[in-house]
Order: C-alpha cells, then structure tokens, then sequence
DNA sequence: TACGCTTGCCAACAAGTGTTGACCAACGTG
DNA sequence: CACGTTGGTCAACACTTGTTGGCAAGCGTA
C-alpha cells in the first residue's frame, strides 16, 4: 500500500483531464498541453508523474477487467443482462470511450481493447455457450454488437442511436446477444 | 466533362496513397508528406492538386452513395442480402475503413459517416420496414452491428473477428439485420 | 523559334508537438 | 533553525506538421 502523497490532488486531476480529453478528441488530438491546461498545471508536471504520453493514457484507462458473475445466473437471460450492464458502465465511465476512440489510431490502445476482449468478454462466454472451442467466436460476434452500439451512439453520434433510451437498446440487443451466445451454430 | 490533364497518373496516385494511409493510419497520423512519399512525388504537389488537407481526404474517400435496390427484392432476405452486400464492399474497397478510421477522431469524417448513414442507408430502410417512423431508428441499429463488425474485424482486427469467413458473417449478422428491419417493436 | 501553361522539385515558414533541465517555494524532519 | 525532499513553474530544445512561394524543365501552340 503505498502512502498519501501531498501531490495526490493533482495526479488525479490530470487524470481525469487525460480522460475527458482522451475520450473526446482521440490520441493524437488530446495534447498534453491541454491536458495539463484542464487540470490547471504546468505540461512538465504531466511528464514527471507519468513519464511520457503513453503512459498517461496507460494510467488514464487502467481498470479492473472484472465483469460480473454470469456463470451462477440463467443462462437464458445472459444476452440482456450482458447489454445492460455494458450500456450502465459506457454511460458513468469516460474510460471505455477513450479507449474505444484510442482503439482506432493508436497502438497501444489498440492492444489494450485486445487485452480487454481477451481477459474481459472471451472468458465469460466460456461459461455460455455451448461448445467450448466455439467461445472466442461468438464473443467477437458479443463484442461486434456492443462496441458497434457504442460507436454509433457515444463517437459518431448518430442521431437516432443517440436518442435510444437504455432500456430500448437492452431489448433490442439483448436477444442478439443471446442468440450469438447460445444459439446454435447457423 | 473535363478533359484529360497531363498529370492525371500523378493525381490517382496520389489518391491511392492517400486511401491507403488514411485507412491503416487514420487522420492525424497519416501525414501529407508520407502520402507523397508513398505517391513518389512532392508534398508541395499535394497541395496544388487538394488545396489542403481536408479536401485530399474529402477526394480521396468520394463516392456514390447508391445502394442496391432493395424494394423489388423479397423483404424476407434483406437482412442477409445487406449484410453480403457491406462485406463485400468493405473488403475490396479501403475507402470504408479510411471513413470509418477517421470518422472517429475527424469532424469531418464524422459528418460523412452522418452523410452516409443519412443518405445511404435510412432511406432505403424506409422501404422495408413496417412503420415509416421507425425508420430511421432501426437504420441505426442496423449501422450499430455493421459497424461494429466492421470495427472488429478490420480496425482492432480481434482475431476471431479476422477468422470469420464470409459466409459465417452473413450466416449470423443476417439475421440480426432482418430482425432490427422487420420484426415489430420490441 | 518563341511564348505560355503545366508539372514538378526545393527550401523555407510558422505553428504546434513531446520532452527536458534549471530554478524557485513550501514542507517536514533532524 | 538548517536541510533534504517534494510540488510546481519557466524557458527552451529538437522535431514534425501543414502550407507557401520561387524556380527550373517540359510540353503544345503560334
């Protein structure tokens, strides 16, 4: 456990600017200069407690790659308990757009969506579905659905995706979720 | 219509590089001078064919928005046949990951892919689905998973996303499709 | 041949980038 | 109090970016 430092105040306001900024202007675009003009400090302060630019995003977007226990819970409601609580998280968490909008043009963020998909939603289809070896499949079929849904809705914007409420996307993309995780193989 | 210039092979060129870069680099980082680089000639050249940037980008990825023509066809096979018909696009023509990579980080990508949505695909929804006001909703549903396996497969390039076969895609997406087009509210 | 237009290259500009190191003030402990 | 450590600013570096203007060579026409 490492101990409060006096500087802990601004680490996390550069943070939190790293992801406001990360999420709505890409890598390239979100430049430390701005961060560090939205978390009122000098750029230098950014380099000295993160060391460069890609650890600033790596430092923004950590996060614990635990989602929910599916494997206790009706099989058959997976799909829209699944879509449920993607939807919650994208819209109380800045860091799934950033990365989704990283994802796209960066490297490492791009390997950090892999590393997501492979120790986040590949596992808990494992639970699912019914043929084992057919798991890594039908959750890059989950995960097409749900960032595709998160594309249109929180980076294009897409005027009717946006104006879907949450419990419309739920029903909507819930019985697709369900079909690509258990529904036999067309 | 215009007659043949002198310098027509250099701006396809150009054109060709530019689609490519701006496919696997997205905006920021595809550079004019790694575009000319690639063309084999003159950043300057760029400019005096584009006028800027933004107009390379705007010449490089134009193209009809015309679709098939789905009203004759059987509304029962929609689904699949859309499904084919993107897949098949997107595989032989770099200008839809070029829109889709800059679509998420340019303002001006991002209004084309509104364009396109807007232009391409709503109004032929219009034809098939059951109530004309739900059109444009469930066009975005339908863009949510084209999209999003569009993202996965050639953007993140998830492996198991890359590994489907054609066939595979049309055989689960189709489905999907058919049922945001058709099936009644849920 | 002489002229104008096109095609192309070269060198440079101004602005913005990530990054670095010197320097100052405040704090906490001996 | 003196002193090392920490938090912070400032100015600058080296580099890349989009963009511009000048100049040379080639072409077609008169």
């Amino acid at each position: 456990m490492t101990t409060a430092r006096r500087s802990d105040a601004t680490r996390a306001a550069i943070l939190e600017a790293a992801r406001e900024r990360f999420a709505s202007d890409g890598y390239e675009r979100a430049t430390i200069r701005a961060i560090a003009r939205d978390a009122g400090i000098d750029p230098s302060m950014v380099m000295r407690y993160y060391g460069n630019k890609e650890g600033l995003f790596v430092a923004a977007c950590a996060m614990d790659l635990s989602l929910p226990e599916f494997g206790e819970l009706p099989a058959r409601h997976a799909g829209t308990m699944l879509v449920r609580h993607f939807v919650d998280r994208w819209e109380q968490d800045e860091r799934l757009t950033a990365m989704l909008r990283v994802g796209v043009t960066n490297e490492a963020g791009t390997a950090r969506m892999h590393e997501i998909f492979a120790q986040g939603l590949a596992p808990l289809t494992r639970g699912v579905c019914p043929v084992p070896e057919e798991a890594p499949r039908r959750a890059a079929l989950v995960a097409s659905q749900i960032l595709g849904m998160a594309l249109a809705r929180y980076v294009l914007r897409l005027p009717p995706a946006v104006e879907l409420t949450r419990e419309e996307i739920v029903a909507w993309l819930g019985p697709t979720v369900q079909r690509y995780l258990t529904a036999e193989s067309p």
